[in-house]
RNA sequence: UCCGGCAUAGCUCAGUUGGUUAGAGCAGUGGACUGUUAAUCCACGUGUCCCUGGUUCGAGUCCAGGUGCCGGAGCCA
């Protein structure tokens, strides 16, 4: 018998499969039983008859408790009362494991106990969906730089120093010295640039920071495109391009998935068209004027973010930050030397920044002085600065958190969900 | 690092002004039911009340310290 997964199901109507799964659910009234089989795929509703499958099948269905693992056979028809509009009228059951006292229970648990068992709360049905957005997304982003001729090139995740000096870096025995996990692949990603004209990287990155939010991670996965002969324009253009590919693909291939998260779907389609462009100068005008007291030079903090992306219902760039408050590598406005070349992008909905970028700074004397500025070692940063003796260019990239940007797409209220097994200042485990 | 909150059954929680025998729902087990969707109905069980110390005739409840967790600030994707 062939042995079918339960998304095909509608292509084997009147014909006798074979599927291979765990029991989802069991419901049973008298001498007609529910099972609900899930395979990974989908979720499939057997239909067990006691009269037409006998006393010893009947007595086995019973016996069956949730998460046993088994292989169901018998002929699909199509029955409008089944979610999915299919079931399968169950002639035959193998079981290949009966399990007892599964702790997740179809009824609601908190969120340490779940991510305690993250193992298995995987197998649940909203974090499947989840993380089948999750892999929607990632393939987007892969498919949207490969369609554009960018090259992926990996950068490395040891690294011998900060890259920015200013995050806290996991330090971590190399040999005779020390290492540190990135935190992000930025300046390798810049010599890859100068290889390779369109440069992307996707990969872990590490941030020892202390925050205990509903918006961070210490390990999080960030794509990093690096573009040669790119000004800080045309950046933008390039982030706004990508999130708009991103949100068109999950909403065509997953929409399933954001039906079962409960996801307002108007919110995510208003986001498929070009996205509002303000100043940080802009922003600080807005803010004075809607009452929250912020002087020009001072950082957003996260209740002003909010308070920026609130006035927009799709992602808003933020553009022109003082130059005070970015880090070293980048760009003065040659128009203004207050303010930087970059910008960033929060996501609607109180999502946070998703997006940050600049435009790089191409001159090897002002990055040395930046460099002195910060107290960066210099020593750290030669190979770097090699890169602005031998044909700089003007270049630019940004890096987009993935998490961030499940997280709003599949508008969820915790960032532990987005990754299938999260790692925070209170948790390594499982 | 700072601020705030929480900790009681396998899970989610209630527990009055400090009062004698600590509860409910769910899950689990057995039974009834041929169209269930977190089914319904009947019956059955479970406690280091986070830990240590204190106040008190008496502490799940009040006080102090500790531990763990939660999310907010800072920082950031």
């Amino acid at each position: 018998m062939k042995v079918i997964s339960i998304s095909k199901v509608k292509d084997y109507k009147e014909k006798d499969i074979q599927v291979n799964g765990w029991v989802y659910s069991i419901r049973r009234s008298g001498k007609i039983g529910f099972l609900s089989i899930r395979d990974g795929s989908g979720i499939l509703q057997c239909i067990v008859e006691k009269a037409s499958v006998g006393d010893e099948l009947f007595d086995l269905f019973k016996s069956l408790t949730q998460e046993s693992s088994l292989t169901v056979f018998g002929k699909i028809v199509e029955n409008p009362r089944a979610v999915g509009g299919y079931e399968l009228l169950l002639s035959q059951l193998k079981v290949h494991q009966l399990t007892s006292n599964y702790p997740i229970s179809p009824k609601e648990h908190g969120p340490d106990f779940l991510m305690n068992h993250r193992h298995l709360w995987l197998r649940s049905k909203r974090q499947h969906a989840i993380l089948r957005v999750r892999h929607e997304i990632v393939k987007s982003i892969r498919n949207f730089f490969d369609e554009n001729d960018f090259t992926l090139v990996d950068t490395p995740i040891f690294t011998p120093n900060s890259a920015e000096g200013t995050s806290t870096l996991f330090e971590t025995d190399y040999f005779d010295t020390k290492a540190y996990l990135c935190q992000t692949g930025q300046l390798y990603g810049e010599a890859s640039a100068m290889a390779f004209g369109k440069h992307y990287n996707f990969g872990p990155c590490f941030r020892a920071e202390k925050s205990k939010t509903r918006r961070h991670l210490t390990e999080f996965w960030m794509v990093e495109p690096e573009i040669a002969y790119c000004e800080i324009k045309e950046n933008m253009d390039w982030a706004e391009k990508l999130l708009i590919y991103i949100v068109k693909n999950v909403l065509s291939n997953k929409l399933e998935e954001l039906k079962t998260l409960g996801r307002d779907l108007e919110k995510l389609k208003v986001c498929t068209s070009s996205f509002p462009r303000v100043s940080y100068s802009e922003c600080i005008e807005i803010l004075n004027k809607s009452g929250n007291n912020i002087k020009w030079g001072e950082d957003f903090g996260s209740p002003e973010e909010t308070f920026i992306a609130e006035q927009y219902e799709k992602p808003v760039i933020v553009y022109g930050f003082p130059s005070k408050i970015k880090a070293f590598y980048m760009k003065r406005d040659p128009e203004n030397d207050k303010v930087v070349l970059g910008m960033d992008i929060l996501a609607p909905e109180g999502y946070g920044e998703i997006v940050g970028g600049s435009e790089r700074e191409t001159d090897l004397n002002i990055l040395l002085e930046r460099i002195e500025e910060e107290k960066l070692d210099k020593s750290d940063y030669e190979w770097f600065l090699d890169l602005r003796k031998f044909g700089s260019v003007p270049h630019s990239g940004f890096g987009m958190g993935l998490e961030r940007v499940v997280a709003w797409i599949c508008g969820l209220s915790h960032i532990r969900e987005t990754i299938p097994f999260a790692r925070t200042m209170t948790r390594l485990n499982p």
